[in-house]
DNA sequence: GCAAGATGTTGACAGTGTCAACACAAAAAG
DNA sequence: CTTTTTGTGTTGACACTGTCAACATCTTGC
């Protein structure tokens, strides 16, 4: 069978690692991360992981993959309490990607870590997709009630989240600590929304235009 | 004993280690990276690197360093070679941003890589920052001859170098290959070229504005 | 020349990820 | 109920890593 709502020998042993995993993160740093560690702070041997995870890696990419989902709730709730409208729902999201990578640097770090696997075996099936789903949702939004100019949505959503995530990650490196400064997020967001909003652009725009996604 | 100047026992090590490293990491990913390897590579013992780096991390902050000078160049050869005129200057600065990650895609990992050091011996004093004025430079020139909104002109760097560097890193993940796609750079500057034109925008822009600044 | 220091090498050590062998609990089969 | 099988955690071991101390060798200043 699989398995049955915490019962085994530990409970539900996965989850606790991948918790704990995200705690020494949080606290050390992500160089530092062991699997003796984990397995220490979870209160079993450093083995005890390879029973639920194949590799370190592959934890990594549970722990990742667990920051996915919480972002992606966070996406939810800041977009339920957005004012209606499709400038307020763009800065809504905005703002509430800026905070998630300020308020959980570590979990971000995880999730959006560039160095680390060749091809990957992290699948990230699931979560980071639709976060950028709803993304792409709110620019459809804005093009049908013409507040965003036409053309390919996923080239818009493409580059509005590039756009998001360069702020969010420059804003990490700068402001050591925490704090969030709505100001500069205002003013970005301003820019972005004049930046989609006019119909047309000087210059001309040739060839065609990309396919390929994936979770940046 | 070598041809090459300043040549002690093995000649110019150390810029030999650095370039070692960085072949290594092109070909093998930075998480495989290994001093014993560099060595070997270099025809050196492994731990000959200790006379030239006080670590493995300060000989990955020196791979980094000598990628941003390498991108600093870049940026000025295709600044020197761009259009007159502030667009045909950003776009140009935009496109050799984004072909420098796709073409040098180990330097680029590298050189941003999020995860690595808590607060870093990495001091990257010189040409990261000197990258980043030259985009300042240019952001001024546009606001002087009025084709950029005035205002804070760090502040609207910052943005634009956010944006920049978020598509090149988004494009780093879609296209595994490392093709250019000169039509989505294309609308992508023009958005940049759009969203910082404007006088004003809608919205008031609250409070203060950050200081700080560093590269990202 | 020669001492002093810079540069490269070897030996060693604590830590790491990972695997094989073992120990036990829980479920399945009889 | 027993017996078997499978899921779960532990211990021992191994190859490999970064790093340091001690030693060897070369360059330079006097």
């Amino acid at each position: 069978m699989t398995r049955p709502r915490a019962a085994y020998h530990h409970g539900n042993l996965r989850e606790v690692l991948v918790e704990t995993g995200l705690k020494v993160i949080e606290k050390h740093g992500v160089a530092a991360l062991t699997l003796r560690e984990i397995g220490a702070q979870a209160g079993v041997s450093r083995t005890a992981a390879y029973r639920h995870f194949t590799s370190k890696e592959d934890l990594l990419c549970a722990v990742s993959e667990a920051g996915f989902a919480l972002f992606r709730r966070d996406m939810e709730t800041a977009m339920a309490a957005a004012p209606a409208g499709f400038p307020g729902r763009l800065r809504a999201m905005a703002v509430a990607y800026a905070r998630f990578a300020l308020r959980h640097r570590a979990r971000f770090t995880v999730m959006f870590d560039a160095a680390r696997p060749r091809e990957p075996e992290c699948e990230t099936p699931g979560e980071g997709d639709l976060a950028y789903a709803q993304l792409e949702g709110v620019i459809r939004g804005g093009q049908e009630t013409g507040e965003v100019r036409g053309g390919d949505t996923k080239l818009l959503a493409e580059m509005v989240w590039a756009h998001i995530h360069g702020i969010s990650t420059l804003r990490l490196a700068v402001s050591q600590s925490g704090e969030l400064d709505e100001a500069f997020l205002h003013r970005m967001s301003n820019l972005l929304l004049v930046g989609i909003a006019g119909s047309t652009v000087p210059g001309p725009v040739p060839g065609p235009v990309p396919r390929k996604r994936k979770k940046p």
